[in-house]
RNA sequence: GCCCUCGUGGUGAAAUUGGUAGACACAAAGGACUUAAAAUCCUUGCCCUUUUGGGAGUGCCAGUUCGAGUCUGGCCGAGGGCACCA
């Protein structure tokens, strides 16, 4: 049997795939997209398992005569352009377009089934130009903010850096010690969506219920209320946030952050500032703050309790944080462990307040449960949630306060001080105003040249760039030269793909209206919260601000897939190994290559450069072929997990896929016209059976299941050929089972499909009811034991089955006489029979 | 610390609503074919029994049920999210 060449036949497909789209024009749409790539330089295993499972779903929303937007796109903007254009001399645009040309045809490589016609590329001015403008109509329509914040700031490379950036409160470049700067930066208003962000979350129906909830945390509403506290012997006060005003009579002290107004009266105290100084220095990173002792400044300021003739002592502390609710919390040490940690420290009152037998002093932990409260006035004998709404109403009536309900969500940063990315259209005058340049004057394009050696923001530094004119005053003016996070040109790429060539505007506003909501998303779990929740703003924003647009959700379905990984392997010396520098022993052991050196053998972690346990995917694909590659990507785990890359599991997948490539061969030249009709029926049941699997297994996106049933086809139709099977009915069957395949090894099944002289390749098998297998296996127990399994006809009733039991079936020794207290019987599954020993 | 998810052979994993545990694949051992190797194919996989057969068994302990990998409670372990959010 002549072998197949898995290139040649590759070859010969991607050419056609490359014309034949995906599009039904009579059939019901369906948008189909996967995150796109950022283009570091080659693509890796994930977006082969990610682009892979896009595929599947592309081609059987297609072959079931859906209508398929299936595109893709780069997300060019961003930082390692920048350093890899200092570690080369190329200019990040140079850098970035030749990653995306070898990068696009490696994925061509694969037989994706992609509309190349439609690809963007977010580093191209025809797509910023439309980001610019939808900027300025985020503007226009009070959705952008200037306002001062703190970052981390590198005061030897003059710049801003990400939190990743870093490193153990050091720049990850220069090493020097990051400081907190405040700095003027633009905002989007992500929070004046919160409460729709949060709610829309129950409509999301196809979203997996782990990032769901993830998001729903990361927005964090919680309910509570606003005390005002008169400072004593003052006219000024003190306002908190609390979500448990029913522990009010427990409140020992109030805390401040030490950003709080009232610093002010502080600030020429030296014990005070060098306390502020002490606190700001652990701030940095995560770790400190949780590890970090609390830390209080007694400011010998006293509050009156708004219930109590009782004083309360004012604590700046560090634990306050400024920027969420007022800066300033009530403690109640015996109902939460911060407040029991910082009065244990400072000697404060720990008065209980919800009824409960613990011992707090001794044990040093807070009660937080539910109980009935005591030693609280009014408020006793009432269970917390009661004692809340009472309080809340007490506290409205003698109008020092009032209910409150509080996100942790921020607005969204968007200023970096960069240069490879989406400058922001704003100009500065000098009269101090900010203005967004007319939409005519777009795009504001980069300059090309640029200095990205010395230090601080590059287009800053530009000696021309910045300088502009006003152009409804003809003044001069100055551009803004910070440029937009990228993750704002990946918030609306979903949009522009539907359209990406409009030039009047960022998208065409029917074909949105059409292709709209994307109807599967697939992508990495790394993006569950802040890449999901910014394009969910964008969505609701943009239909917020264009009455023709109606997105209330952009990801009908979202699915998130699990990473690949692989082996690690290090030498004595502690060295990681790639791969390809090792080689196995007989006993199961490994050594170098080059010098024979043991090799120890790590856990399986997620593929990276720096553990150099990567496998390239063009290498693979240049051995295997790109079918084998797809197979086994989709063989081993669920899509949702992670999966393990082995050398061995790709060829497995290789010598599977030419054993069934032999198959159909077999089959082609097969000549059987013994006609047996029962023989023929039944074999039909099988496969109409399996099609039924196959269907609902990646309906469910459990490609692994529909892989193992494959190989279990291919086994029943292994064993038929040598019977007096019909030869067309072998035949047909194989066509149906070849569809199914279609999703999965596109480039081998269109070449069996034509081999076998199929001329209508674009249709899925229709599965015949009354094709089905009319048996069932049905389990025979005695007392809950399995004492036989039956095979019989369809439905079969108690009565008949309780017949050929005791006729044929194992079982009938253990019944023979023994009473039957009674049976269990649960049709096309099970029997069960209860006997009295 | 709080929240969430998951624990099934040597390995990755199947088991639709509680109803045959381990499908399918990898690895391993044994065998067939072959002068030999490669390739291919077959068999095996815990305990007792020569076989037929019987028993145990889904992290651990209990419970509900005719019946539990699946449901409930407790414990142990692994992974993920948040990080002083008042």
């Amino acid at each position: 049997m002549e072998r197949i060449s898995f290139h040649t036949i590759e070859k010969k497909w991607q050419k056609i795939f490359a014309n034949e789209k995906l599009y039904n024009k009579n059939g019901k749409k369906f948008y189909c997209l996967e995150m796109f790539p950022y283009p570091s330089g080659k693509i890796h295993m994930g977006h082969v398992r990610n682009y892979t499972i896009g595929d599947v779903v592309a081609r059987y929303k297609f072959l079931n005569g859906f209508n398929v937007l299936h595109p893709m796109g780069w997300d060019s903007f961003g930082l390692p352009a920048e350093n890899a254009s200092k570690l080369n001399n190329l200019h990040p645009k140079e850098w970035t377009n030749k990653n995306i040309k070898t990068m696009k045809n490696q994925l061509k490589m694969l037989g994706l089934s992609i509309d190349w016609d439609l690809e963007i590329s977010t580093c191209d001015e025809n797509y910023y130009k439309h980001q610019q403008e939808l900027f300025i109509d985020f503007y226009n329509h009070g959705l952008v903010s200037r306002k001062e914040t703190y970052v981390n700031w590198d005061p030897v490379e003059k710049t801003v850096l990400a939190n990743e950036q870093v490193i153990n409160g050091r720049g990850w470049r220069s090493n020097a010690v990051v400081e907190r700067k405040k700095l003027s930066q633009w905002f989007f208003n992500i929070t004046k969506f919160s409460d729709e962000l949060l709610k829309d979350l129950e409509e999301l129906d196809g979203w997996p219920e782990k990032v769901k909830l993830m998001q729903k945390n990361w927005i964090g509403k919680s309910f509570g209320c606003e005390i005002e506290f008169n400072i004593s012997d003052s006219d000024k006060k003190i306002k908190v946030f609390t979500t448990r005003p029913d522990t009010i009579f427990g409140a020992s002290f109030i805390a401040l952050s030490n950003d709080h107004n009232l610093k002010e009266l502080f600030i020429a105290d030296e014990k005070f500032m060098a306390f502020k100084k002490e606190c700001d220095k652990t701030g940095t990173t995560e770790e400190a703050l949780a590890n970090a002792d609390k830390l209080g400044f007694n400011t010998k300021l006293f509050v009156d309790h708004p219930f109590l003739k009782k004083k309360i002592p004012v604590f700046f502390a560090n634990f306050v944080l400024m920027d969420y609710g007022t800066g300033a919390i009530f403690g109640c040490p015996a109902h939460d462990q911060r407040d029991l940690d910082f009065a244990t420290k400072y000697n404060l009152e720990v008065i209980k307040v919800v009824q409960n037998n613990d011992d707090i002093l001794k044990s040093k932990k807070a009660y937080v449960g539910d109980g009935k409260i005591i030693n609280s006035d009014f408020l006793n004998n009432l269970n917390i949630e009661d004692a809340k709404e009472k309080v809340i109403d007490e506290i409205e009536k003698k109008n020092i306060g009032k209910r409150k309900t509080l996100f942790r969500l921020k607005d969204w940063g968007i200023s970096r001080q960069r240069y490879w990315g989406c400058p922001i259209p704003m100009i500065y005058l000098n009269d101090g105003s900010v203005v967004p340049v007319q939409k005519d004057e777009l795009p504001i394009k980069l300059p090309d040249d640029i200095d990205l050696n010395s230090s601080g923001n590059p287009l800053k530094n530009h000696p021309t760039w910045k300088n502009t004119i006003h152009k409804s005053s003809g003044k001069k003016a100055i551009r803004e030269t910070d440029t937009l996070d990228t993750f704002v040109d990946s918030s609306w790429y979903f949009l522009r793909f539907c359209s990406p060539n409009h030039s009047v505007s960022p998208f065409n506003e029917t074909k949105v209206n059409y292709w709209m909501p994307v109807d599967q998303y697939i992508g990495g779990i790394e993006h569950a919260i802040l890449h999901l929740l910014y394009s969910r703003f964008f969505s609701k924003a943009i239909s917020k601000n264009n009455n023709n647009i109606k997105i209330t959700e952009p990801f009908k379905n979202l699915f998130t897939q699990g990473m690949v990984c692989h082996e690690t392997y290090k030498d004595e010396n502690n060295n990681w190994l790639y791969p390809e520098e090792i080689e196995k022993l007989n006993n199961n052991e490994y050594q170098k290559k080059n010098d024979k050196r043991k090799v120890f053998v790590g856990a399986a972690e997620s593929m990276s450069k720096s553990k150099k346990n990567t496998v390239d995917p063009e290498i693979m694909i240049k051995q295997y072929g790109a079918d084998s590659v797809r197979w086994f990507i989709l063989s081993d785990s669920p899509p949702e997990k992670d999966v393990q890359w082995s050398d061995v599991g790709v060829v497995a997948a290789n010598k599977f896929l030419q054993k069934f490539w032999n198959l159909v061969q077999t089959i082609a030249s097969r000549k059987e016209n013994n006609f047996n009709d029962e023989h023929d029926k039944k074999f039909n049941g099988i496969i109409n059976t399996y099609i039924q699997k196959i269907d609902a297994s990646i309906k469910q996106f459990r490609f692994n299941v529909t892989i193992a049933l494959f190989y279990e086809i291919y086994k029943v139709i292994n064993d038929n050929l040598n019977t007096n099977l019909n030869s067309e009915v072998l035949k047909s069957n194989m066509i149906n089972v070849l569809k199914l395949m279609t999703p999965f090894t596109p480039h081998l099944a269109r070449e069996c499909l034509e081999f076998l002289g199929c001329n209508n390749p674009h249709n899925w098998p229709i599965i015949n009811a009354n094709n089905l297998i009319n048996n069932v296996k049905f389990a025979v127990q005695v007392n809950g034991k399995t004492r036989d399994v039956i095979t019989v006809k369809k439905d079969i009733s108690e009565i008949e089955i309780k017949e050929l039991i005791l006729i044929e079936s194992k079982a009938k020794k253990y019944l023979k006489n023994k009473k039957t207290l009674k049976t269990i019987f649960v049709k096309n599954k099970i029997i069960n029979y209860i006997l009295n020993d």
